[in-house]
DNA sequence: CATGAATGAGTGTTCATTCAT
DNA sequence: TATGAATGAACACTCATTCAT
């Protein structure tokens, strides 16, 4: 039943339709991955969700694995470093809070990404993750001895409270707003950075 | 993974004994749903690891999720109340990162369950966990207003410590023990509590 | 913990004891084998009836199979022989529709074995019950030609109205008793065996 | 058991045919199903009948349960109301004696599906189908009072009929055709019903 | 190129049965 | 002897993935 129409179409809305069906993919396996995890998580749910065949999922990506790591990649965790130094602690914090993911199902990409973390490379993108966007920077903003353990202490801190509000979902943390912290965070963030930090972010 | 340690263990002595037949079980599957989570592990990798034929889970904990639930129930929560309140989150601090876990993978077992979380149930019983063994002990400590909040904040940071020595593996954490971070805890927990707090445990 | 009761016990109570745990298999067995069938039913299940370990099946009657046969060997389908012969046809009615088969789950015998009937020896065993009980005796009684094919078309009949009493359970053949059927039976007893038959039994 | 015969038919033509697979897999089905019962037949024996994989069964029909309801809903239950109403009976006879029920192996369904009924919701398809097909076709034949229990017990004979080829297989009924049958058709359905019937069928 | 039929390894779970104590 | 721990084959069913058309 192929007519003139099938063999005239051209390529170019070929390539955008093939592009179309990626991204649907993606998204559809973002969502997926981050609130059911990995294993939780099969082929033809995502591609029922994106209402494609599911064997395109291997055609486009190569294997379900492939597919997570690329669906799980966030879209760049936004300019942390732009902006005062003294307000980082409280971006970060509101990138936490207050941004919206609802694409990974509500949660920040890392949280979500904890529920597949039995697969050990899974534990490592999260680790490279971690260090890279919030240790670093963190440490490079302590002053004094012991740098390293209060940026990473600063840092556990803020994946706590992601947790505790999504996953856990306690009363009051799910509620709150960066607004709600912002003082408990100028406390904290100062305690253990060793010099003046806010919690507000303009 | 792992199993020899394991399968090589007393094999002649410990036949036919339904008590040790369980505890080992009991003890495989802790460390797989600890290290792997509950999806990525089957029955018949526990029962390999505890050296006994995989239907004996079946018999003695009716399924692989009832034996899920009795496995991930800490065998003992400590008893973090006993003690001066002003070292109570030097103790909590200490169970997340001088007990000795190696029953559930080197971590602390909320930490491990996390792994699980995709599961609405086990989410319940990490949040119940963490309210009741946590949240709640704080939030009677804590004096002035918003204590709801500032006990789980302060929840929220030993929570991410676990995170992030086991999971993520962050190098200074990871290596660190509760008497490295005695002063640190007593300033955060200080500062979020509003009333003076120890770092140390005696 | 045994002691010297044990010891001492008689042999003769033993006995005794054997007997009667072996006699409440039976009746388990033909309970759950007539209600449920062959392959429905597992040996647990017989044991658990019973109210005793499933191994002792295997000790009593060697398997599954073997406890089957003795389970479902008629206890006797009463002296159908006795009696006025004009009669035989109503009394078989009445050992199908009024004799108490509670035991084996208030059905016939012969239609619970039907359920397990995917088995070909208790397909011979079937065979060999009606051939002998039901379609030998009315040849004998038949008069005329053909003696064979309307012994066998009465006993279809008869097979016919246990069946549509308990497993199709339609609802006027459910509830009739022997008195109701009388004149039916006398009808279609006299019109196939070619001789003046009577409905009722005595 | 016997399927040679069934692995032997054109294998190569017919792959990757979905139609003719699921017509493949509800016609190895159909007779094990009849021949063994629900659950004596496992879904890789009618795979294996059918020379294919036995995942196709669940893809195809969902379930076990669900292609054994496919595979025992009769084709064409005939149209037995087409034709003299005093040859009704001797058209029910016809299609328990003469009809063509190789691929139910050879038995007439509803006999076939007897096998299965220790399944509550088989049981009241047998029912449904014969109160359908045959006590409602026939009480509204029946003159007089008492028109249910007579059409049911002539319902009765036609079931004790097919099960006593079949199952039981009595040595005159096997042979018989619905033109030995047809004068003790006549006279016991004319007794029965109340009204003249013929035991021919054209 | 893309649809979907096909596959085989794997899942949790139940079974009849055996064997050690 | 008898209890119950142990077993291994089988069950229905799902999975990620391949390959023919």
């Amino acid at each position: 039943m192929s007519t003139v129409d099938d063999l005239a179409r051209e390529p170019a809305l070929q390539k955008r339709d093939r592009e179309a069906t990626r991204a649907r993919l993606l998204e559809a396996a973002r969502l997926r991955f981050a609130r059911e995890g990995y294993d939780a998580t099969s082929v033809r749910d995502i591609a029922g969700d994106a209402g494609v065949d599911a064997t395109l999922i291997f055609r486009y990506f190569g294997s379900k694995k492939q597919l997570f790591d690329q669906a799980t990649t966030a879209d760049s965790p936004a300019d942390l470093l732009a902006g005062p130094p003294e307000e980082l602690v409280a971006r970060m914090v509101r990138t936490v809070v207050d941004h919206d993911w609802t694409a990974y199902g509500g949660e920040h990409p890392l949280v979500a990404m904890l529920r597949s973390s039995a697969h050990e490379d899974t534990r490592l993108r999260i680790r490279e993750e971690v260090c890279h966007t919030y240790v670093d920077a963190l440490r490079d903003l302590a002053e004094g001895e012991d740098t390293a353990l209060r940026a990473e202490l600063l840092s556990a801190w803020m994946v706590g409270i992601g947790i505790l509000r999504s996953v856990v979902a306690t009363p009051a943390l799910s509620e709150a707003r960066t607004s709600d912290l912002a003082p408990h965070i100028a406390t904290v963030a100062t305690a253990l950075l060793g010099r003046p930090m806010s919690g507000n972010t303009d």
